[in-house]
DNA sequence: CACGGATCCTGATGGC
DNA sequence: TGCCATCAGGATCCGT
């Protein structure tokens, strides 16, 4: 479910009000990808500073240690006041001061690992070879290329790698190939300075504006307060296998890389 | 070392 | 209606 947008839209819907929230209680569903890493009693008393996000990691800051916590495939976050009933697919509970924070992940490959600190193993296992933050002025295109151009793999495929830039997932990757003009086929190394400057712009834009549209709801997605987001009805390519292209008109094709659908116009996107 | 494929898990969907 | 195969927003691990 949830790439950069997602997960940035879910931040913002509850970062403030959980920001300075004191944990009562810790629950834990049935396992997640990895283990906590901690006793869930441990965690008792400790007050949630604010929470940031890296990649598609959301970090709960506390005022001792922190939170890591990834919505995985089928992940979604709730807040609410009270603690609602626990349906089967509700592996975390964080019963707080200020509302109860809820991870609910039919399909369980998200997580949620404690970490004494950023620099701690158990952090920097997960954060630690990440690539840039696309919304962030280190995002540069002249490092792009530089990246890129000794790559021998897709394009598509480096951008979901998440080594060079984070946060570019199936959705986006295709999404900001199309803005681009490139075929998510093309090799990474074959693309020069003036298509990655394009690329890196378009990676931006549409990260940004599905932000701003409160990100894509294929299935399920939701912010932490249960509104859906629209990005997904402006789409131009995702999912759109056989209609036309709202830019030329051309049947939108699909082929698979890595496991992966893309989506692609064969008008608009060049090697 | 860089790449591509298999893999974790559950639910929705479509064909027969 | 049931059964089976396929596919789904991610990221790690393993073999080549």
């Amino acid at each position: 479910m949830p790439e950069l947008p997602e997960v940035e839209v879910t931040r913002l819907s509850f970062a403030d009000r959980i920001a300075g929230a004191t944990i009562a209680q810790v629950r834990l569903g049935k396992p997640l990808r990895w283990p906590l890493g901690c006793e869930p009693a441990a965690l008792q008393g400790r007050v949630v500073q604010r929470v940031d996000r890296r990649g598609k990691y959301l970090l709960l800051e506390l005022d001792r240690g922190l939170l890591l916590l990834h919505l995985g495939m089928s992940g979604s976050l709730r807040f609410a006041e009270r603690m609602p009933q626990a349906g089967p697919h509700d592996h975390l509970d964080i019963a707080t001061s200020r509302g109860v924070l809820r991870l609910h992940d039919p399909r369980r490959f998200g997580a949620v690992v404690y970490a004494a600190d950023r620099q701690a193993p158990a952090a920097q296992k997960l954060l630690g070879r990440l690539g840039v933050e696309p919304l962030a002025p280190e995002f540069d295109a002249a490092a792009l290329y530089d990246g890129l151009r000794r790559r021998q793999a897709s394009i598509k495929q480096i951008l979901l790698a998440g080594e060079l830039v984070v946060g570019v997932g199936n959705i986006y990757a295709c999404e900001a190939l199309f803005l681009a003009g490139i075929r998510p086929t093309a090799r990474a190394a074959s693309l020069g300075r003036r298509r990655v400057l394009r690329l890196h712009a378009a990676i931006r834009q549409v990260l940004e504006q599905a932000v701003a549209r409160g990100g894509s709801t294929l299935r399920d997605f939701a912010n932490a307060h249960g509104e859906a987001g629209s990005f997904q009805q402006g789409a131009m390519v995702y999912g759109r296998a056989g209609q036309p292209c709202r830019v030329c008109g051309s049947p939108i094709r699909l082929l698979r890389q890595g496991q992966r659908s893309s989506y692609f116009c064969p008008t608009c996107q060049k090697y």
